[in-house]
RNA sequence: GGGGGCGUAGUUCAGCUGGUUAGAACGCCGGCCUGUCACGCCGGAGGUCGCGGGUUCGAGUCCCGUCGCUCCCGCCA
């Protein structure tokens, strides 16, 4: 063994009486004026050294010398520590390792900022990246990244998928989020724009005969930035051909559970359950949620129909929750601003307390029946909504949400992994027209083909979402590979044969050629990997992310290019923010 | 584009209803120390309170603007 493959964290005591020579960064230095004590840091752990003057007095002056983070190399006997002096902290800790010659191999500045503080601003942190990347916590996640990727990895060979590489640079999308451009020197004034995602090459993949296609893609998009997006970020995309939903759905289901074992953690349970968008909307009031926490949405429309409260009366739907809290007029006005959020207009309300007395504005408008629906346990809270029944879905769900987090009812071990199926092939858009869920290339159930283009109303897909604890994982469907359903359901949303040509026409030529039913999935890496690490945010898990402002605070990209640069590429600039950053 | 939060030594923070010379811990620099491991002890340096303007006898503190960071909504097929 080199000593380049001998780690800080690695001695043990049957290695005692061995020569080693370690190599680290410097991270704390114990001067008693004659004994030095160093401890040895690398990724796997630290080494205490001791620098004896007696025994090597050239290794002690230079011990004088060391701040920091220093890089330094060691050679000396490795010795076990008296029982008095072993550090139970530290798996190397009845060990130590008695110098005899000691070298710098780097000098350090002081630091910008301690890594062994924990609430650095993460500017600071990301400006000087190199130096939050040797602490424990991202070296913790980024080495996760690596085993999760090569986990799925392995599962995708293991199933007989081909990685397959599509362009980076490709042509606008028309529909979807804003694209990055890339203008192109030989053709001035025309752009290429980053993918988006690789969906059609994948899909032409299927055609082209590759009937199990997977990529490691990096995906962009020009949209703000959140804790769990950035510019650019990376998903695994999959295409398989001549399958049906259930085969699609296994293939990820195998890579989570591959995954949480190659860490080294409990896998969740398989298959994981299904739940339909119906379902979810109507009892978590949300497309993606958090199944770690029961408080259920209730149905109580039936009951409340001809209400002698009007609030009710008036309603297309009524549903609410039972809390179990009996909360204080404060904490309700308080929950009533969370409801108002997301978009009520105030929040009825039924106190049971600790008696089972039932205190409420609107108690003496309901009737018997109503009051024996929403019936609860002393020391709770019914919370109702009333209005259309997407409102209702969004407002409950938003409550149900805050209501499970202020009140601890997430197992913290819980992982709930599950799908939603069954959406709806096309929701209602802003101008009164129709417009698909997902994306447009998402097939009809079988049984659903024959929708009205003017009125698709209860026309279902085959669209799925994976969700993990309330998280969006990712999304896939079985897709259309009939040209025929292709443009029509082109047509539903307003586009017309002639913009379909233009946007899709080698998309539909392709369809046309012999296109094999197909399907697919795209899962976002980064968010799966912040999940496993228990990190907020997507950031703490990419090497170099950027900010919310969309810079990179290490480089400070994006910036301005000369005018010559510019013109080059056919590009004139016509404003920019003329403010200069202070540095 | 809209709303909320934050910005004080290198770092993390404290600084009350505006009131002497803006503090602490860690880090940094110098000295002492042979069994420490968050070593200890003594001493020291280090601040345009993000920036600009206003109110006031007086602003880190109040007001307006601005910049930066952050969370959320919009947006993310």
């Amino acid at each position: 063994m080199s000593w380049r493959d001998l780690h800080c964290g690695d001695p043990r005591r049957d290695q005692v009486g061995a020569r080693l020579t370690v190599a680290g960064w410097i991270d704390t230095r114990r001067d008693h004026g004659g004994l030095i004590f160093l401890d040895v840091r690398d990724h796997t752990g630290k080494l205490q050294l001791v620098v004896n003057p007696e025994h090597a007095a050239e290794a002690a002056q230079t011990a004088k010398e060391l701040r920091n983070e220093f890089v330094v190399q060691a050679t000396g006997t490795l010795v076990a520590r008296g029982a008095e002096a072993i550090n139970p902290a530290l798996p190397t800790g009845e060990v130590e390792l008695q110098v005899e010659e000691l070298r710098i191999l780097s000098r350090s500045t002081p630091l910008p900022f301690q890594l062994d503080e924990e609430n650095v601003d993460e500017t600071l942190r990301l400006r000087y990246r190199w130096l939050d990347m040797r602490t424990e916590r991202m070296q913790r996640n980024l080495r996760l990244n690596h085993t999760v990727i090569t986990a799925i990895r392995r599962t995708m060979d293991e199933l007989a998928f081909v990685d397959l590489w599509t362009p980076s640079m490709t042509r606008g999308t028309p529909e979807g989020a804003r694209d990055f451009l890339v203008p192109v020197r030989l053709q001035p004034g025309k752009f290429f724009a980053l993918a988006q995602s690789p969906q059609l090459f994948k899909q032409l993949c299927m055609v082209g005969g590759l009937d199990r296609y997977y990529q490691i893609a990096t995906c962009w998009r020009d949209e703000d930035l959140r804790a769990d997006r950035q510019f650019e970020f990376r998903q695994l995309d999959l295409e398989l051909a001549f399958v049906e939903r259930e085969d699609v759905l296994d293939v990820l289901e195998r890579c989570v559970v591959a995954s949480f074992e190659a860490a080294g953690e409990e896998a969740p349970q398989r298959p994981f359950p299904r739940l339909s968008y119906a379902e979810a909307m109507a009892r978590y009031g949300s497309d993606k949620p958090d199944l770690r926490f029961g408080l259920e949405i209730e149905e109580g429309t039936t009951v409340t129909r001809g209400s002698e409260f009007g609030v009710f009366a008036g309603a297309e739907c009524v549903r609410f929750i039972r809390v179990p809290q009996a909360y204080s007029r404060a904490e309700l006005a308080r929950l009533e601003d969370v409801a108002k959020e997301w978009g009520a207009k105030g929040l009825a309300y039924l106190i049971v307390d600790e008696e089972g007395e039932v205190r409420s504005p609107i108690a003496k408008f309901l009737s018997q029946p109503e009051l024996a629906a929403f019936k609860a346990d002393p020391g709770s809270t019914v919370l109702f909504a009333a209005g259309d029944e997407a409102t209702v879905a969004r407002v409950l769900g938003g409550l149900r949400l805050h209501l499970g987090r202020e009140l601890g009812l997430m197992d913290p071990a819980a992982q709930a992994f599950h799908w939603v199926v069954d959406f709806p092939l096309f929701e209602r858009d802003d101008e009164g027209g129709w417009t698909f869920l997902h994306h447009p290339f998402t097939a009809p159930m079988p049984g659903h083909e024959d929708w009205s283009p003017a009125d698709p109303t209860g026309a279902q897909s085959q669209h799925y979402d994976l969700i993990w604890n309330g998280w969006e994982l990712g999304s896939g469907s079985i897709r259309i590979h009939d040209v025929d359903v292709q443009q029509r359901v082109f047509r539903t949303i307003g586009i017309g044969e002639d913009e379909a040509q233009a946007k899709f026409g080698f998309l539909l030529e392709a369809l046309a050629m012999g296109a094999p039913p197909h399907g697919g999935f795209a899962m976002g890496i980064d968010r799966f990997i912040a999940l496993m690490a228990g990190e907020p945010d997507i950031r703490q898990v990419i090497a170099f992310p950027k900010v919310a402002s969309g810079s990179d605070p290490l480089t400070g990209a994006p910036t301005a290019f000369d005018e010559r640069t510019l013109a080059e590429l056919g590009i004139k600039v016509l404003q920019q923010e003329s403010s200069p950053r202070p540095d």
